[in-house]
DNA sequence: ATACGGTTTGTGCGCGCGCACAAAAAATTT
DNA sequence: AAATTTTTTGTGCGCGCGCACAAACCGTAT
């Protein structure tokens, strides 16, 4: 392995003229810059990022900026994967620090990246609601040099260095393949089962997985109705009673559901207690309680996007970019969908 | 962060001293040794690693033992993994070295250890074959202090660090849930097609997959009869004919096709070429052929157990044990089992 | 020729650690 | 008590790098 010093010998120069044009700091007569940067070229150097990070001796800190979570959200599993990713590269001198802000209000999504541009971050990982507030943010981000990565969503500004994302459309596209994958000839029903409070939502982002399991639907099977079944998810009586007039008028070979948020052990906790194992359900997330309702065989399929494992990776980059200077390799990453059913789920958890 | 120095002058001892104590090398008075070790425990101070592996300044090897391979055959998918894995840990002094044995020979087996035994490796990588031979093997390692990894198959020795394996049997337990899903009722015929190749091999490790497989049939459909089909791999024409023959007696709705190796992309262009886009046909592995095949709707599933990256985590891990003196988190580590299909298996190319 | 301002270059120190070797302390022998 | 051996402890150097500061260089004005 190569070294400055070796660098430096080569082209006969001092450690310290290497140093400068490697880290394009100037104050180099240009004749010799550019015999160092050949050199470089040639030989592939790249200084040892180990080294580089001992000797720097800096504290990063990222700010990770997503919407208020409650127990169960979706958006819980993606703050784990940020504190799971924080534990990991605390030891190369990178804080993580999460602000939450209200999804409802363009106010409190400003007060939180004025918040986070107070604290001076290294680098920010934000999941942008608001278009406008989130373009003014970056843009001061960008003047400021700071780096910043989108995930869930991101906006079409190209200052920003790397992206991860869920397919959600196609996620819903999947999820029908998958439901109507037993006998797809002889389907003319599916109930898609949802949530009362989400009715009001403005902006439900599990609406594009409807859209493309629509989509699917009148592409693959024209003939097949989906119709819609609003539960509460605190009122375990009322989800029996209206699964229960549901299913009276439904025959046997017609019951198949599907849920587009991750809360499909609702359902299954219903059929689990009907004793009902036989009909054919897709659920998405894996949630521990979306797994136990695979393993008994109420839910038939469970699609996972990890979105946890999203966060994660953007921040292990975000992290590997500032302490490193590792380029980044991509802007974009899609999540995978993996399908789940009672015998691969096991070889899931990490 | 804490550094030796600090844990040094809590103890009141010098950086020496604490050094002994973390890493064993004796020569401190048992008092104060106590002392350290208290100390250190109490602060869960861990050594820099970074700078640890700069100081150390030393160059490990890591050779990997696999079977030869040719062109399209699964052992090359897992030396890409292990090459892959080669590339990323050189960075920290790890170089990555493959030697390959003739699975049929035990002689060979033998020579290969050997060689790798003179080459005096920091650690090894071994997908075993043969018993007896690696047994005397892992124990002359162990004797030497030498860490060792199985991939593939592991003995039942408990010298190992680390295991990553493929649940063979589970995947062919999977592959016939998957396979059967589509109508499960009325199935009656299932055709494995199987290569002519193989039916002399004395331990085909596809053969785990088919006892799954038929464990499945027997406990789910125990009217449903399965029909070897036995084609040869290099000859097109040949395959039309024995394919052509099998159909003409079978009703287009019992055309379900497996196979337990990677080559169902074979079957995948007589389909393609009979333009029969509706059979039910699970295969194994991500080739690129394959993953051609079910894009273009001759293959409904594809089962991915990503040997590669299990080669690839088992360079990883030892490399991170070898030269950061990380531990090992668990010992065995068995791949997940993901269900490709047209409208997933694009997300899944890293 | 000397002084001066700006540019360019080289060197030394420190980051946290491992390791070797010298110094100090304790134990043993003479 | 002195000499010797053995055990224990402290210190210095180097790993590869980043960064600051001093030294050297250059051209121009005095």
């Amino acid at each position: 392995m190569l070294t400055i010093k070796d660098i430096a010998e080569k082209a006969g120069v001092s450690r310290g003229t290497v140093d400068r044009v490697i880290h394009d700091r100037g104050n180099v007569a240009e004749e010799k810059r550019r015999k160092v940067l050949q050199i470089v070229e040639d030989s592939g150097f790249r200084p040892n990022e180990f080294a580089s990070l001992i000797a720097t001796n800096k504290i990063h800190s990222i700010f990770c900026i997503i919407p208020q979570y409650f127990p169960g959200d979706v958006w819980e599993i993606t703050a784990g994967g940020l504190t799971d990713a924080g534990k990991k590269v605390e030891s190369f001198g990178v804080r993580v620090e999460i602000v939450t802000y209200d999804q409802y209000s363009i106010e409190s999504f400003r007060e939180a990246c004025d918040s986070v541009l107070a604290h001076g971050p290294s680098g920010v990982v934000v999941a942008p609601m608001f278009r406008a507030g989130t373009l003014r943010f970056v843009r001061e981000l960008s003047a400021r040099g700071i780096p910043y990565v989108y995930i869930d969503t991101k906006l079409d500004d190209d200052g920003y260095l790397e992206f991860f994302g869920l397919p959600m459309y196609e996620s819903g596209y999947l999820g029908a393949d998958i439901l109507t994958q037993r006998c797809r000839a002889g389907i003319n029903t599916v109930l898609n089962v949802r949530i009362k409070r989400d009715k009001d939502m403005l902006s439900d982002p599990t609406m594009l997985r409807r859209a493309g399991f629509m989509d699917y639907i009148k592409e693959h099977l024209p003939q097949c109705t989906v119709r819609d079944v609003w539960i509460n998810p605190n009122d375990e009586d009322e989800i029996a009673r209206v699964m229960d007039g549901e299913f009276e008028s439904l025959p046997e070979n017609q019951r198949n559901l599907i849920m587009f948020n991750s809360r499909v052990h609702l359902v299954a906790s219903y059929l689990k207690k009907r004793g009902l194992t036989g009909c054919n359900v897709v659920g998405y997330d894996m949630l521990r309680s979306n797994l136990r309702a695979l393993k008994d065989g109420t839910v038939s399929f469970i699609i996972a996007q990890h979105s946890d494992l999203q966060a994660a990776n953007a921040v292990r980059t975000l992290a590997e970019y500032l302490a490193f200077r590792r380029p980044v390799a991509r802007k974009d990453h899609y999540s995978q969908m993996d399908i789940l059913n009672k015998h691969n789920c096991d070889y899931y958890t990490l």
